[in-house]
DNA sequence: CGGGAAGAAAAAGTACGACGTTTATGTCAC
DNA sequence: GTGACATAAACGTCGTACTTTTTCTTCCCG
């Protein structure tokens, strides 16, 4: 999923942030803009905005008479969806989806918690029909529309919480859920508890019963880690 | 705290991004590329660079024809360091301030836990420091002090967790322990219930006990939203 | 009177070339 | 060997000209 759209800063800003997320370009090494631009087949103007733009997000740092140095990645805004989305499309995706899967668990419980409180009648009415609409896709290879009201699911959850930070994850929670369906086993179906989980968060919200509904939402969590467990590295 | 670098662009970028951040431009408000050149007596060139980097913000949006347009608060980068230091020194910081301790109520405490299992006997022993420097500087009017090592506990907890995510959101920590500290009552010494439940955090670390280290660092969580209550309207 | 097509205009996108500024590095004298 | 100085390499900034897309306007035809 690259985001692509006509225009040269665009496809430079990708293709060059998809490399060093995929760590082609080791930290310390420098690129020079007019190497870059010899490269791409454009201006040294989108590459210095490229390398702007690359440069607020802690991927590289420009520095006078050495060049555009590429940065560890301790440095990198590991929270911009951008940077998630290269670092899912890279090598370790499994490292990353560890990373955000425990960041998950840590959240949406709480975000859970807060949702059984402040959910108004519309967003639990909306909850309750993605759940169904998991239940009805969970059995004979309806991967995609799972998955699509499981993102639905998640992201109504986060956003009743009525944090604004908790809200904001919900890129971040469907990029994961998305990574996991697509790079792992297709030929399952979802698991059946979770399923059920989700159809009993989807009620716990809806009575404003706060802790089941962390409870329950830890439990999601819980299965989610197990299922890398088992099926990565 | 703006990041002032010399350099036309960062002052440009500080500035307007601290106007949008703000809420002095208003979401749908359009800037014109050449207007903001001319005032800011920069060349255009330096404009665009600064549009492309808080277009990767999603602090704004610039298309052909109409201009850049100021994106609704919902579809900024929230998690932006830069972002939050933007937000922390404009109107709604105290909004700001409890979104970002809410989110750290989440998260500290699984960072804790996870710190327990995974610490290295030199970050316990580093963790312990920090415990006695707050303990030291917690009378007396030595508030700078004590936010030092209060900000050097939370990012070691947050490190030692081993996980990624939860280690780069020291500096959202730092920004608002250091946010707390300047911006309301500089006069108390700090809650000395909050010093003891950092010094028995340390030992729960030290001797690895999970439950406790998760424990008392959500005590500490409710301690800090409490006050933020008290304190805030 | 309405609608659609053609045209004009506005603003960003891109390119290029020139010059300024910083700074790593090498050199020369002592 | 050490320190001052010169050099050059890279980014930083600027101005201008041209392209492309989008939108507004106008005008003609049904």
């Amino acid at each position: 999923m690259t985001t692509q759209g006509p225009g040269l800063h665009t496809h430079v800003l990708d293709t060059l942030g998809l490399e060093i997320a995929a760590g082609e370009h080791r930290p310390g090494q420098v690129l020079r803009t007019d190497e870059l631009a010899q490269r791409f087949d454009v201006s040294r103007t989108v590459v210095r905005e490229v390398v702007r733009v690359l440069e607020s997000m802690h991927l590289v740092e420009s520095r006078r008479r050495v060049g555009v140095t590429v940065q560890p990645t301790e440095a990198w805004n590991v929270y911009d969806p951008q940077v998630i989305r290269w670092r899912l499309a890279g090598a370790d995706r499994p490292r990353q989806l560890r990373s955000l899967t425990v960041l998950r668990s840590a959240i949406e419980p709480v975000a859970a918690g807060l949702a059984a409180r402040n959910a108004t009648p519309e967003q639990c009415a909306a909850l309750t029909e993605c759940a169904l609409g998991m239940v009805a896709t969970s059995r004979g290879q309806q991967l995609e529309g799972y998955l699509e009201h499981d993102i639905a699911f998640h992201r109504i959850v986060l956003n009743a919480s009525g944090n604004e930070m908790f809200a904001r994850l919900g890129d971040v929670v469907a990029e994961v859920l998305a990574g996991r369906t697509h790079h792992q086993v297709m030929f399952e179906d979802p698991d059946p508890a979770a399923v059920t989980l989700h159809v009993r968060l989807a009620e716990a919200v809806r009575e404003g019963d706060t802790v089941a509904a962390e409870r329950l939402t830890k439990e999601i969590a819980v299965g989610a880690l197990h299922e890398l467990d088992v099926l990565a590295p």
